[in-house]
DNA sequence: TTGTGGCCCGACG
DNA sequence: CGTCGGGCCACAA
């Protein structure tokens, strides 16, 4: 078992004892694993102390993400970051595909794709000539859905395995990330509609750590009243995590949905909380 | 706490 | 064209 299957395992816990004691119901039990394998896990997962995995799970730590953001001009704010390694904060050049390209299928172009490890379970990263245009989490064993998906996304292209540059691509994206200003952005290269691409472009703009809601982004995006559009924009998101559409939460602090499950939602929004400058 | 109606966009006829 | 459903949201009781 990974290191990410365990920590999915303790936040279902969570959920599940949180479901118990509001149903007043029989203190949780089962498979809790003793609190200082929990305490090791989080450190050496996340490098945080397990109180604060728990203080970035809540919803008023959510809400208290959304009040900064919205306290500037709707803007989504950086929470004054007390580490200079922020997780996550990779610079990427993102490209629409045209729609000659869309409509051929993207015909004439080759694309490696293969699986990288993640702090977040193992992935389907792919790579066009045109840069990064695909990056899925795979839960099944054998991730045939995932190469599944992106074959129809992508039926006209020479598609070819390369592990090897899916794991460099996967060492960057998730690997420690302190910013290097010498080096170019990432290339990233996405199918979407005009819209999708419009709401895609400005969650580049929202760091790690940060968070926003469904309606602040559709107002960024000048159309404060397709919150629920937009809800359906980043669930079309094809680069998982590298577009951030995990730090989009629900405007009274839940989480909310997510492609690939709300606890890898979640974990990714505690892991990238670390060190964030405040608490609430 | 749950329900309901309405917003916008994209998919499918 | 016309309909329908969503990773939502505000508003009711």
């Amino acid at each position: 078992m990974t290191d990410y299957e365990r920590i999915a395992r303790v936040l279902r816990h969570l959920d599940g004892s949180r479901r118990a004691r509001s149903e007043a119901g029989a203190p949780p039990q089962g498979d809790r694993p003793a609190a200082l394998d929990i305490q090791k896990l989080i450190s050496g997962w996340a490098a945080i102390a397990p109180e604060d995995f728990l203080q970035y799970l809540t919803i008023e730590y959510s809400k208290e993400c959304l009040r900064r953001g919205a306290s500037s001009l709707g803007a989504a704010q950086v929470p004054a970051p007390s580490d200079p390694i922020r997780r996550g904060s990779l610079l990427l050049d993102l490209q629409a595909a045209s729609t000659a390209e869309l409509r051929s299928g993207g015909e004439g172009q080759t694309i490696r794709a293969g699986w990288a490890a993640s702090p977040f379970g193992r992935c389907l990263v792919a790579e066009s000539d045109r840069g990064v245009c695909w990056l899925a989490f795979a839960d099944s064993e054998t991730g045939r859905a995932e190469w599944g998906a992106l074959r129809r996304a992508w039926p006209g292209v020479r598609l070819l395995r390369d592990d090897s540059r899916a794991g460099e691509l996967g060492r960057r994206i998730f690997g420690p990330s302190r910013r290097i200003p010498s080096r170019p952005p990432l290339q990233a290269w996405a199918r979407g509609t005009e819209f999708q691409a419009r709401v895609w472009r400005r969650l580049l703009d929202v760091p790690p750590g940060a968070r926003i809601s469904y309606g602040h982004l559709a107002a960024a995006v000048g159309q404060p009243e397709a919150a629920r559009a937009v809800g359906g924009a980043v669930g079309r998101n094809p680069l998982a995590y590298l577009v951030p559409c995990h730090r989009v939460v629900c405007e009274d602090g839940r989480a909310g949905g997510y492609r690939w499950g709300t606890v890898r939602k979640r974990a990714m929004l505690v892991w990238e909380s670390r060190g964030a400058g405040f608490r609430s």
